[in-house]
RNA sequence: GCCUCGGUAGCUCAAUGGUAGAGCGGCGGGCUGUUAACCCGUAGGCUGCAGGUUCGAGUCCUGCCCGAGGCGCCA
């Protein structure tokens, strides 16, 4: 007897196999039993026929999501959905599970969120959930691959911080032996710092932030991608960060296209993320902005409404460039010509809005120290920073690329929440 | 922090100030190819909490609690 898993069920056409999963799904129809069972790698309809199976089997009411091991004979079918059905010879129930709290249910009667939130350590069994789920993990393993691929090396920036990268969010204050510290915001700082050991480098964790966010696009813990490359200028990783979502979407497009049409998504949008992207500076934002009618001066920066006004005028993510320094933190570069802007882009796409931010940094040490006083910021704790400057300082460059606003955008999913296994909110830490 | 909407059966929702209902799910029965199946039957309620108005409140008024959506902050 072979043990398979459904996603290779295709190869074991005509042949005895056993699957080993979860009831996902009944239909029942006199004689005729119809199971779907889910094993993690897919969905594959099961079928009890009354003469096929023992009289006990055929007749016990296997409630959902039961764990369950099917030994039965792959066909290739095409009233069966996915074109696969499995005649089982004999069913072994390993757990029962009475009153599954969660209904299976029509589209008009699919719970609020607020009854899913709290399951969600069982939510995420959902069809909807699972494909959000495998497609995040898509884009994960697409992000290491890029920067595998183009010899960068991970390391990895420290989650426990004694001060804030930027100075003005609000941050988790823990307590640290007795002192306090802080979950990190960006492993940006820690990054340039290996930026000078290897030159290309990036880091891949978890970052907090403390704000009263309540939308679509927050979470107080998630996960960020910050590649930083030495001797790059600023339209160096803008390169850099237009070719890794184009490598995202396409790999996502190649290796979870079912997962993509469970979601419904639109596909020929998702087809279309090729290069070049589009690059527009700060000013004529504005001067777009305010053509639109929109209420914005010179010097403000982009709500949510702006963000969406920008990106509804292209087909593809747009990037823009050079901001006003007020508005941007201590380290990003003043540009060469106009002094009153810094080297900076912002990529957004739609739905979303931002999904990166990026800069090329400050490396001359005069001018960082003037910068950190201006903020306010505690100059004892940047000491070290400002030695990677002192010690060999080069030009420099790199971005932030978050993770969950990427797979909100790709999948469409309702809320950010659904793009994370188990999402931290705004007060809410359950389960 | 601000604005808006909401809270009635396990879930999604109805119910002019006048006997609390439906669909789905559960349970029981029927149907030999179902596709979010279908048909028959059945159980299921402190209408978020506390006051008030009224002959009578799910419905009107006041306060509170909880939730959702959006804005802001931010990425």
């Amino acid at each position: 007897m072979k043990f398979v898993y459904i996603e290779n069920l295709r190869n074991f056409v005509n042949e005895e196999v056993e699957l080993r999963g979860w009831l996902y799904n009944k239909r029942e129809s006199g004689s005729v039993k119809f199971i779907i069972l889910r094993d993690g790698t897919g969905f594959v309809q099961c079928i009890l026929s009354k003469t096929d199976v023992p009289v006990e089997i055929f007749e016990r009411n296997i409630p959902y999501e039961s764990s369950i091991v099917v030994r039965g004979i792959v066909r290739e079918d095409k009233r069966a959905p996915g074109g696969y059905e499995v005649l089982v010879k004999d069913i072994k129930v390993i757990t029962e599970s009475e009153n599954y709290p969660i209904p299976k249910v029509r589209e008009d009667n699919i719970p609020d969120v607020d009854v899913l939130m709290p399951m969600r350590h069982l939510w995420i069994r959902s069809k909807k959930q699972w494909a959000i789920l495998r497609i995040r993990s898509e884009v994960e393993q697409a992000i290491h691959d890029f920067f595998y691929n183009r010899g960068f090396i991970r390391t990895d920036a420290p989650i426990l911080t004694p001060a804030s990268v930027e100075g003005t969010t609000t941050l988790f204050e823990i307590d640290y032996f007795g002192k306090p510290a802080y979950l990190s915001q960006s492993g940006q700082l820690y990054v340039e710092a290996t930026m000078m050991s290897f030159s290309k480098v990036y880091c891949f964790g978890p970052t907090f932030r403390a704000e009263k966010s309540k939308t679509r696009k927050h979470l107080s813990e998630f996960w960020m991608v910050e590649p930083e490359v030495a001797y790059a200028e600023l339209e160096d990783v803008m390169d850099l960060a237009e070719e890794l979502v184009e490598y995202i979407v396409e790999r996502v497009l190649e290796r979870k296209m079912e997962e993509l049409k469970i979601l419904e998504r639109d596909i020929k949008e998702l087809e279309s993320v090729k290069k070049p992207f589009y690059r527009i500076t700060y000013e004529q934002a504005i001067e777009k902005l305010m053509k639109k009618g929109f209420n914005i001066k010179y010097g403000d920066d982009f709500g949510a409404d702006e963000e969406k006004g920008i990106v509804e005028e292209y087909d593809k993510p747009v990037s823009i460039m050079f901001y006003p320094k007020e508005i941007k933190p201590f380290y990003m570069k003043i540009d060469y010509i106009d002094k009153t802007k810094v080297r900076n882009f912002d990529m957004l796409v739609p739905y979303v809005g931002e999904i990166i931010g990026g800069s090329q940094r400050e490396e001359d040490i005069e001018t960082l120290i003037s910068r950190i006083r201006e903020e306010n910021l505690p100059m004892e704790l940047y000491i070290w920073y400002l030695e990677t400057r002192k010690y060999g300082g080069v030009p420099h460059s790199g971005f932030g690329l978050g993770v969950e606003r990427t797979v909100l955008w790709i999948t469409k999913a309702q809320h950010i929440r659904e793009t994370i296994p188990f999402p931290r909110l705004l007060e809410k830490i359950y389960p």
